[in-house]
DNA sequence: TTGTAGGCGTTATCAT
DNA sequence: ATGATAACGCCTACAA
């Protein structure tokens, strides 16, 4: 054991240890039971003894240690939430919403990221619940059923988000991605278009962009166009990918009159694509996106997409949460209503494309 | 104590409590300190028991409940960081870079956002310190006194992103807002531009906006400009407020002939409101931002701005930390170099604007 | 209304 | 190399 030199000490070595319940306790003459009491249940106890512990809580900067508390109450206000990436942004808003509601509840959010990988998710869960998250907030119905199994047999409270499913037995808070996507696609080929092509995000795991391209294909389908007529190029979330994946459209001999894209991301990255090939949008080719993040206002020209309400999800997600937490029955399964959100970067099929070759508008 | 009835138990009640240490020893046949010890320090196991232990593990699902963990040694292997606002995007790639370098150490990463209210920052530090964070990533060196007298006297590392000064004793990962701005502003002046104005983040309690204002009103009175010639609108980081501040600013008899933004977001709003109002950028007026994020890319026109090195920033602020949680002697100050990104949002005074008059341009 | 005391799951010190 | 055991700081019956 090294002498103690104050003197010498090295940086970053706690002079003042944080102060304890049994600091505060002392200090104000009671029992550390009353000072818990005082922090955890006001109401049970004088108002004169609250407050005189109270004024020595706040003297002292006393914080109470989380690890303990978690530990004796088994229970945290804290809840964790998983989401595919932090990195850009069609989670944040949504989050902020949920976070935000969550602290009108006095609870804490706590958020872990899976960069999609459905191991990495598994394993945050793990961690979120070690420590100590009180309930789950994940995206999506997409991951192993072991995964639901550990949550049901540990009682985890859990709620999804970011999609719906009316028949679902499992808590959602989200939207029809099939429909959403459905309408967006009927008003692309009421357009004329026939020759179509879709950008998504990579399709296993993630049943959000698998809906929304099945959705494209029905409606393709209830318009003639056969199933394998629609290409799909499947690429991570970025606009640079979004530029490649329509660079590769654009080689083809020939180019379709509308790309479908399953997220703004996607859809910016392919107007910039289509625009540094020299051509316009949507005069020779239109986009479209999904979400309705910033970008979509701010990208030239607007980009026509689904609104997707974040942030009232995010709000409904934690208010389902915290309902449960307090041992009510919350609603389980909400629907929320997204629109269409008409720019300009979906238009008519250029007429020189009206038949399926691009050449050739002369007599 | 209630009977215990499965049949009937109300959903979210543990059917089985997560496993503990004490179960996995039990389960291996050895003692819950071998079982601590093949998690912590597996080398002062024997390789046979080692492997029996971790298989019984892998098979309970077990993980180390975090609390008890953090009671018992006094530290979590967690970084608290406390950012503005998860909500934008200036903060979530270097704080995802952070992030990532973070888990190459075996650190991990808490966020908590304080709205750029010091009060909230310094309730969120002390939250993240009771949930057991060894360290703190702060943003700028703006914050009271008091709050840096609690750190050292817990002697809680910190290190500090986003700014940078030479002369400071505390740890910076960073750039020198100031010297970027100015040489920005150097390039404003350099091509006529002489009628400018100012839309900032507001610079209370904010370094490096205010670094960057006063770059801007340095270099102004380099070029003979009364210091009251600039003006400034102060105003929250949002595209609407850009928008909204510019609007203001063409509301007024004589519109400036460039303006200067203290981040991309703010110049973006800027922008779309000179084009909403019949004008072009950078015909009629010139905007700059800072920061380079991936909106600066997408507007159009595309926006002069300041590339900030933020993934850098982020992975050389987690080294630092991840050093002096090691004890090393981390280098204390680093600083970062930005560079001027030419797109086209910035150019020559136009020729109608030569005076000091926008109108009358022809005899 | 307030105090007493046992226990939460882990780490770390000390024997063995 | 491994095992017993005392903290760690707090909550919560239970007792007063």
């Amino acid at each position: 054991m090294p002498p103690a030199n104050p003197q010498k000490a090295p940086r970053n070595r706690p002079i003042a240890d944080p102060p304890t319940l049994d600091d505060v306790a002392r200090a104000a003459g009671v029992s550390t039971a009353t000072v818990s009491r005082c922090l955890n249940a006001p109401d049970r106890v004088t108002a004169t003894t609250r407050d005189k512990v109270l004024a020595v809580v706040e003297q002292l900067g006393y914080a109470p240690n989380f690890g303990a508390r978690a530990l004796a109450a088994k229970r945290t206000n804290t809840i964790g939430a998983i989401i595919p990436t932090m990195e850009n942004a069609i989670f944040a808003r949504g989050l902020q919403a949920f976070q935000e509601e969550l602290a009108l509840n006095g609870l804490t959010l706590l958020v872990a990221s899976s960069s999609y990988r459905p191991d990495l998710e598994a394993e945050q869960i793990r961690t979120l619940l070690a420590r100590g998250a009180d309930a789950l907030l994940l995206i999506g119905f997409d991951r192993p059923s072991s995964v639901y199994a550990m949550l049901e047999r540990r009682g985890v409270p859990y709620a999804i988000a970011w999609s719906y499913r009316s028949g679902s037995d499992q808590p959602a808070i989200g939207f029809d991605n099939f429909a959403a996507m459905s309408r967006l696609a009927q008003q692309v080929f009421s357009l004329g278009h026939r020759d179509v092509a879709i950008i998504s995000a990579p399709q296993e795991d993630n049943d959000r962009a698998r809906d929304r391209v099945l959705a494209i294909k029905a409606e393709a389908a209830q318009v003639g166009i056969a199933a394998d007529a629609v290409q799909i190029t499947e690429t991570p979330y970025s606009v640079e990918n979004g530029a490649a994946a329509m660079v590769g459209l654009l080689a083809q001999p020939k180019h379709p009159t509308a790309v479908l894209c399953g997220n703004d991301v996607l859809a910016v990255g392919a107007i910039r694509a289509i625009q540094d090939a020299g051509l316009k949008v949507p005069d020779d080719i239109s986009v479209t996106g999904f979400d309705d993040i910033e970008i979509a206002r701010i990208v030239t020209p607007g980009l026509t997409t689904v609104h997707v309400p974040h942030r009232e999800m995010g709000k409904r997600a934690a208010q389902v949460i915290a309902k449960r937490l307090k041992g009510g029955e919350a609603p389980g399964n909400v629907a929320l209503e997204t629109r269409i959100v008409e720019r300009a970067s979906l238009g008519p099929v250029p007429p020189s494309c009206r038949t399926s070759s691009r050449q050739g508008d002369g007599p």
